[in-house]
DNA sequence: CTGTTAGCGCATTCAC
DNA sequence: GTGAATGCGCTAACAG
C-alpha cells in the first residue's frame, strides 16, 4: 500500500546547471567546496540555487559519496533528562556545521543497542555518539569495528571500548557525595540507583566509601528498576522507613527520587536535613530552590554536550586521532538537605 | 577534509542475489513485498540475508523509491517534558513498523520551523508530524503543499494548516482550570505562561474566564519568555508578592513553575492553599506526591504519541483521507494545593 | 578551474 | 512468480 508521489518537479542540481549555463558538477562544487569554484561562478551558481529554491538530495549525495553527513546518537531512552541536556548541547554544536544529527533508542535493552549501532554503521553515518552502554563484548567489537569515528558520552570511570570517551568519573562522584554525607554525621544512610550501567558505578562509588568506613549494610544499598521519579522517592522512602527503623539519610541516583523522598519526609515528620539527610544526583532546576534545597552532584551537561559534538567533529575531521578520554568533571553542590544532624 | 572509508565488503542485495542465484530485485522483493515471492525462495532469501547479515541501504532505497519511509518530527525544542512523552508515544508506536523517525528542532523560531519543514518535504519523507507551531500564513502554505500526510499535535483549539490534528483544546482547559479556581474561592490569582503559541491558548482561556467574572486584571497576566522551571516559580512568586500583595494564586502554564511557587510560598510563609492557591499544567509526576499535592492538568501526552503515529501511518497507507481533528481530551486532577480558602 | 564519464545500491517498469 | 534494463540525483576520478 505505497502512496504514489505526484513527483512535482524537483529541482536538481542539473535545473541550475543548466539555468546558469554550467555542468551538474561545478553546481556541486560551488555548493560543498566553494572554493574550487571561481568567484564569479559561485556567486552566480549561489543566486541561482537560492532563487530556485533548490534542496539538495540527501539520499542521492549519501549515495553517490558514501558519506552521509549524519551523526548517529545512541540513547537508552527519550525520558532522561540528563541526557536531554547533553543532547541540547550536541545539538547546538553540531548545528553550526553541515552535519545532521540522528538518534536511535536503546530502551536500554543491550539487543537493541546492538542493532541500533549496527543499523547506524550501515548507512554510513560520519560518526556516532553513544551514550548509557554497559561494557560488553560485543558492543566493544562492534564499536572498534566502525568505520567513522566513535564518541562514547557521560561516563569515562569504565572502559567501553576504548576509543574516544567524554564524561565525568561517576563512580568517584558517588564517593565524593558518600564522603559528604558521612562527613555531616549521617551513618546510616542508603542508596537509591536503577538498573543502568551508570547506577551501578553510583553504587561501586558509595561501598567503596561506606565499606572503608565499615558502615556498608545491604539493606541501605537499593537498586530499582524503575525509572526515576518523585512517586519512586515517596514509595522508598516508606519501604526503607520500614525495614529499616534507624535510617538517616539517603543518597539517591536522581534529584526527582530525592524530591520524593523530600516531600514524604514532611508528610511523615521526619526533619530535612536534622533528622534526614538528603543528597540528589544531577543538579536539576528545582535543587536549588526547593525547601530545604537540595545537595546535589552537578554534572556541566550541556557544555558535556557540546564538547563530545566538538570532540566527534574534530575526529571526523582528522581520522588518525589517538583515542582519548576527557574529564568534565563535576561538582558536589553542598546545600541545606546535608546540613547535618545537628543543623540550625 | 572527508575521510575515506574502507569501504568494507558492504554486502548488497547482489551479494545475497548471487549466493541464492537469483537476481538483485527478487531478493528486494523478498525484503520488500514477500507475497510477490514464492515461499521457498523467500525462505532461502531470508535465510541468506540473515546469514551475511545484510542490512538495507536506505539511501539507496530512498533515492530508486523516492520514498523514504522517513517520518520527520518537528519540535519546538528538546528540553519539554511534556512532549518527551509524545515522542516517547511515537517512537513506540512507529518502532512496530518499517519507518523511521527523525528529529528537527525550531528553538521556538517561526524561521527555523519553516526551513526544517522545507528540508524535511524535500527529502520525500512518508509523513511529517508537526508539534508547537504558530498558525501563519508560511507554514500553512507550505504544509498544505506538502506531498505527504501532515499531522499537528498538540493542540485543537486553532486552526494551522487545516489537515490532520490531535490534541486537546488547550483554550478549554485553561477555562476550566481558572473556573475551577474561582469555585474554590480564589479570586486575585495570575496566570503565569510563556510566549509560545499554546501558553497564548491558556491566557486566552484564563481571560475569557476571568473577564466573564469581572475580576480581570492585567498585572495578573504574565508572559514569561524564558523556558518553564522551579527556579522561574520562586522568582515569579517573589516578584508578584511585591507589586501585587494581595495575590491569592497563581495557575502556572506548567508544574514546575508552581514546584518554585510552593517551595517559595513555604519559605515565605505563605500556606498553601489556605492562603494561596496553586493549579499547575501537565501533571508531572511529581504533582500527586508533592507536599501539598498540586493540582494541575493532566494530558494523555504518552497516548496523545501514539495516537499520533497512528493517524500518520494510517494517512499514509490511505492517501484520500479527509482531515481529521481527534481531541483527547484532558482531565483537571484536583489535589490539595487548590483546596480552598477555608481549608483544612 | 571546469567538464566527462561512470557508478553508488536499489526499485520501477515492463517483459517473460 | 521472476528477470533485464533503466534511472533515481549526486559526486569521485580523471581529463583537459
Amino acid at each position: 500500500m505505497r502512496r504514489r508521489r505526484s513527483r512535482r518537479d524537483k529541482i536538481t542540481l542539473i535545473d541550475v546547471a543548466r539555468l546558469v549555463g554550467v555542468s551538474s558538477i561545478t553546481v556541486s562544487r560551488a555548493l560543498r567546496n566553494p572554493d574550487k569554484v571561481s568567484a564569479s561562478l559561485r556567486e552566480k551558481i549561489l543566486k541561482m540555487v537560492e532563487e530556485l529554491g533548490y534542496v539538495p538530495d540527501f539520499a542521492a549525495r549519501t549515495l553517490a559519496s558514501r558519506d552521509s553527513d549524519v551523526i548517529g546518537v545512541v540513547l537508552p531512552t527519550l525520558s532522561n533528562f540528563a541526557l536531554m541536556s547533553v543532547m541540547q548541547g550536541i545539538e547546538e554544536r553540531i548545528h553550526q556545521t553541515h552535519y545532521r544529527v540522528q538518534y536511535a533508542y536503546t530502551r536500554f535493552l543491550e539487543a537493541a543497542a546492538v542493532s541500533q549501532i549496527r543499523l547506524f554503521l550501515a548507512q554510513n553515518p560520519a560518526g556516532l555518539i553513544v551514550t548509557g552502554l554497559s561494557p560488553s563484548e560485543e558492543t566493544g567489537a562492534i564499536l572498534r569495528s566502525a568505520d567513522c569515528p566513535v564518541l562514547e558520552v557521560l561516563d569515562i570511570s569504565e572502559e567501553t571500548y576504548s576509543g574516544l570517551r567524554v564524561g565525568i568519573d561517576t563512580r568517584e562522584a558517588a564517593r565524593v557525595a558518600t564522603r559528604h554525607m558521612l562527613e555531616r554525621g549521617y551513618r546510616r544512610f542508603a542508596m537509591v540507583g536503577g538498573p543502568d550501567s551508570r547506577s551501578r558505578l553510583r553504587h561501586a562509588g558509595y561501598c567503596d566509601v561506606m565499606q572503608a568506613a565499615g558502615l556498608y549494610d545491604p539493606v541501605l544499598d537499593i537498586v530499582e528498576n524503575e525509572a526515576t521519579s518523585a512517586d519512586l522517592g515517596c514509595r522508598l522512602l516508606r519501604r526503607l522507613l520500614d525495614r529499616v527503623p534507624d535510617i538517616d539519610g539517603a543518597f539517591c541516583h536522581n534529584d526527582d527520587v530525592a524530591l520524593g523522598m523530600m516531600f514524604e519526609c514532611r508528610r511523615v515528620g521526619l526533619a530535612v536535613p536534622q533528622q534526614f539527610g538528603l543528597c540528589g544526583f544531577n543538579d536539576l532546576d528545582f535543587a536549588a530552590v526547593s525547601a530545604p534545597t537540595l545537595t546535589s552532584v552537578r554534572v556541566p551537561r550541556y557544555d558535556l554536550g557540546v564538547r563530545a559534538a566538538d570532540m566527534i567533529i574534530r575526529a571526523i575531521d582528522n581520522p588518525g586521532l589517538e583515542p582519548l578520554s576527557v574529564d568534565v568533571g563535576f561538582t558536589l553542590v553542598e546545600r541545606e538537605s546535608t546540613l547535618g544532624r545537628s543543623a540550625g
